[in-house]
DNA sequence: CCCTGATTCGC
DNA sequence: GCGAATCAGG
C-alpha cells in the first residue's frame, strides 16, 4: 500500500479529528500505525496538543533563530499573496473538549442494593462480609498492586482502592480470573448471592 | 500490561 | 519517502 492521495487526505482528516495513530492505521488498512505517524511527522502535521512526552517542545528552548525571513527586497514576484496557507485543519477545529468520562467508578462500601437476576453489575455491593473475610481483605488491598486507571485491563482486578477524590486511590491490579472483573478476593466479596448471607450464620 | 505519539535509521 | 524498531510518557 502506498500514499495515494486519498489515503493521505484520510489521514489528514482523522488526523484532525483527534483520532489515534492506531485507528487511523486501522481504518486506512495495509499500513501500521507506525507508519501512519511516520507519515505524519512527514507532512509536518504533528503535534496535535495531545498527551504523551513532549520531550521536544521541552527540549526546544534554545532554539533562537536569528535570520527568521530576511527578504528585503523583491526576490521571487511569484505569488503576491503573502499567506497562501491558512492551515484549515487547525482553524476548523472549534475545540469543544467534552470531557467524555467523569469518573464511572463506583463505591464500594455502599451500596446495599443487590439484583440477583443482573447478569453483570457486579457493583461492589456493601454486603455484610465475616469480619475475617474483611481484614483479609484489608491486608490483602494493602499490598494490591495499585493501579491506575489506565493499567486496568481485562486480566486486572477492578476493585477500586481508597478515596477516588484523593490520590490516596488506586485499583487493586491482581490478577483475576476469566472474564471476571475482580480477583478471586473480590469477586468473593463483590457479589455474594445473598441467600448465602443467611446460609452464613447458620454454617456458624 | 496496555496504550499513546516521537524519533531513528536502514532501506 | 517509507516504516519497523525503538524510545518515552501515561
Amino acid at each position: 500500500m502506498s500514499w495515494t492521495d486519498e489515503r493521505v487526505e484520510k489521514l489528514k482528516t482523522m488526523w484532525g479529528e483527534g483520532k489515534s495513530a492506531s485507528v487511523i492505521a486501522k481504518e486506512l488498512g495495509g499500513v501500521t500505525r507506525n507508519a501512519v505517524i511516520g507519515k505524519v511527522h512527514r507532512l509536518g502535521l504533528s503535534n496535535r496538543t495531545t498527551t504523551t512526552t513532549k520531550t521536544a517542545a521541552a527540549a526546544e528552548p534554545a532554539k533562537a533563530e536569528a535570520a527568521p525571513a530576511p527578504k528585503p527586497a523583491a526576490e521571487k514576484p511569484k505569488k503576491p499573496a503573502p499567506e497562501p496557507k491558512p492551515a484549515p485543519a487547525a482553524a476548523a477545529t472549534p475545540e469543544p473538549k467534552a470531557e467524555p468520562a467523569p469518573a464511572p467508578v463506583h463505591i464500594p462500601r455502599s451500596k446495599p442494593q443487590l439484583i440477583p437476576g443482573q447478569p453483570l453489575p457486579p457493583q461492589p455491593t456493601g454486603n455484610e462480609v465475616s469480619p475475617e473475610t474483611l481484614a483479609n481483605i484489608a491486608q490483602f488491598e494493602k499490598n494490591a498492586k495499585k493501579l491506575t486507571l489506565m493499567q486496568l485491563t481485562e486480566r486486572t482486578c477492578k476493585w477500586p482502592i481508597g478515596d477516588p477524590a484523593t490520590d490516596d486511590f488506586w485499583f487493586c491490579g491482581h490478577p483475576c480470573a476469566a472474564g471476571k472483573p475482580y480477583c478471586e478476593q473480590h469477586v468473593s466479596i463483590a457479589f455474594q448471592p445473598m441467600s448465602s448471607r443467611r446460609d452464613r450464620r447458620a454454617s456458624r
